[in-house]
RNA sequence: GGCGGGUUGGCGGAGAGGUUACGCAGCGGAUUGCAAAUCCGUGAAGACCGGUUCGAUUCCGGUACCCGCCUCCA
């Protein structure tokens, strides 16, 4: 059986992969707070886990491996962005506003995902369908002497948790020194944090023994974890920027309320991603939706899902429009080598033992690489899949639509030359390369080099060989640019 | 101040203590009316300073610069 080694940020080591349980192999990935769309940032871990989670399937077999990502549905954010709302006159309540955002934006956010080509997990538990557990875990925690109330707030004592820390390297001592937290006067220790914490007539709230309130944003991963997965789990995994403090009190919490168990074996980290080498911002001008990445600059889905999987997840990544560019040539290469090609069955060895050592992601494309070299689409089908490139569904490679010309969507022909436009497109761009084999046959030069600058510019490839020409459509096919000549 | 990441050829980006990374671009050739596509060939690297070693871009120590986290953030 393949050996998957995975860099464990809990030792801060490189360390062979084994299962709790190899029947039922378990992982939980932070998810999304939905709020708003998605941007770049949100889809790196996204990608990156999802190869994981193939890596997995493959490994241990697609029906033993347990997937859980949540979605946080209760933030002060989707208060305020509801509160807004109600303010402007919308006669809904409160409870109605929030439902109705947060099921908006987990449509949105499942629409950009599946263009990423990232399987849906396993099951995606929603914040507020859990506060019953989460309210269990508190009451525990206030039992066994780990948390504590304090004017309607409750509040884990980190003081009681000796490992606290551990994780992100961190003394309480030191981070105290250091400490630029706003310190509430009721707070036993500068770093104990929310678990509980009152609501007013204007917030969402629930009932509990402390009165109407809402949950703390750490809580919810710790019960919701527990429920669906246990109180040991094999992999948790997010953003090197949720190290601390959010994974730090996730193990606080469930390490307390549930000793008997471990928690996470393993923790991995993604980096940050970087927009032309700075942090995305929406004040830098360089802050992208994957929405907007998608419909208004016309980047389907998969490229960039290449682009992600270019760099090592350990690694900053930087997003550029060249990046982007390389990577949809060089899928649309792959897509034509492998147009209709039955997958072989089994990937390739050596694209699965790079997968296999700590999700070498970039390294498994050089692979596939020279597998496409070797004209083997068959074998890069099988091997691309694993990285969730080149699946069956065309994901996001559409043509523009074109007035009084169709849909315009990407087909995938019966033909050796794999992809063609619709019927008309083909008409049309054969009658111009008839039209120019004519002009060459008649030396005029400067009539058929016209012919082919029009088809070039609209990003048809020509192919001039002894036989005749033949012809292909480019990334950039353009059908708006086939217009007439001169 | 504390914690962490980065620095590789024109650009992107890996592995490995000693043998071609790879992709894109470039250059030379084949081919072409000229091109394109394709094929063949090819130059080019590892921030800086020390150390270990027969040998380091790869290990160790230090310096510089860039970035992130410590407050909501993937």
């Amino acid at each position: 059986m393949t050996t998957i080694r995975l860099t464990n940020t809990k030792t801060r080591r490189k360390e062979a992969f084994t299962p709790i349980d190899p029947a039922n192999v378990r992982l939980y990935v932070c998810g999304p707070t939905v709020y708003d769309r998605a941007h770049l940032g949100n889809g790196r871990p996204v990608v990156v886990f999802d190869v994981l989670f193939r890596l997995l399937r493959h490994v241990y077999g697609p029906d033993h491996v347990t997937y859980v990502r949540n979605f946080t549905d209760v933030d002060d954010k989707i208060n305020a962005a509801a509160q807004a709302r109600k303010a402007a006159g919308d006669p809904r309540s409160l409870e109605e506003l929030i439902r109705a955002r947060t099921d908006e934006t987990i449509r949105w956010y499942h629409e950009d995902m599946d263009a990423l080509g990232a399987l849906r997990p396993t099951h995606e538990p929603r914040a507020t369908e859990w506060i019953g557990a989460m309210i269990a875990m508190i009451e525990d925690l206030v039992a066994k002497g780990h948390a504590y109330e304090r004017e309607g707030h409750v509040l884990f004592r980190v003081r009681s948790y000796r490992d606290y820390g551990a994780l992100s390297g961190r003394s309480v001592d030191d981070m105290i020194a250091g400490a630029r937290v706003e310190v509430a006067p009721f707070k036993e220790d500068p770093m104990d944090f929310v678990l509980w914490k009152p609501s007013d007539d204007e917030l969402p709230g629930w009932e509990s023994p402390w009165g109407r309130g809402r949950p703390g944003w750490h809580i919810e991963c710790s019960a919701m974890s527990y429920e669906l997965l246990g109180a040991s789990f094999d992999i948790h995994a997010g953003g090197i920027d949720l190290q601390f403090p959010h994974h730090e009190n996730e193990i606080a919490q469930s390490c307390c309320a549930h000793p008997e168990g471990g928690f996470a074996n393993v923790w991995m980290h993604n980096e940050m991603l970087l927009v032309n080498g700075k942090k995305m911002s929406k004040s830098l001008g360089n802050f992208f939706t994957i929405h907007d990445l998608r419909k208004d600059r016309g980047i389907p889905g998969e490229v960039i899902r290449m682009v992600l999987l270019g760099t090592h997840y350990s690694k900053p990544m930087d997003w550029t429009a060249e990046k982007a560019a390389q990577a949809k040539a060089t899928l649309w290469k792959w897509r034509k080598l492998t147009a209709d090609v039955e997958p072989a069955a089994s990937p390739d060895a050596a694209v699965l033992a790079a997968l296999a050592d700590d999700l070498n992601t970039p390294a498994a494309i050089t692979r596939l690489h020279s597998i496409a070299a070797q004209e083997d689409g068959a074998l890069l089908k099988a091997s691309a899949s694993l990285l969730g490139l080149l699946e069956d569904d065309l994901r996001g490679w559409t043509l523009p639509p074109v007035t009084g010309t169709g849909s315009g969507v990407m087909e995938v022909s019966g033909s050796a030359t794999a992809i063609v436009g619709n019927v008309q497109y083909r008409e049309t761009i054969e009658r111009l390369l008839d039209e120019r084999k004519q002009a060459r046959m008649g030396k005029d030069f400067r009539r058929s080099d016209a012919i082919r600058d029009l088809l070039v510019g609209a990003g048809v490839i020509i192919k001039d060989t002894p036989a005749g020409a033949e012809w292909d459509l480019g990334a950039d096919f353009d059908p708006a640019r086939l217009g007439e000549p001169e």
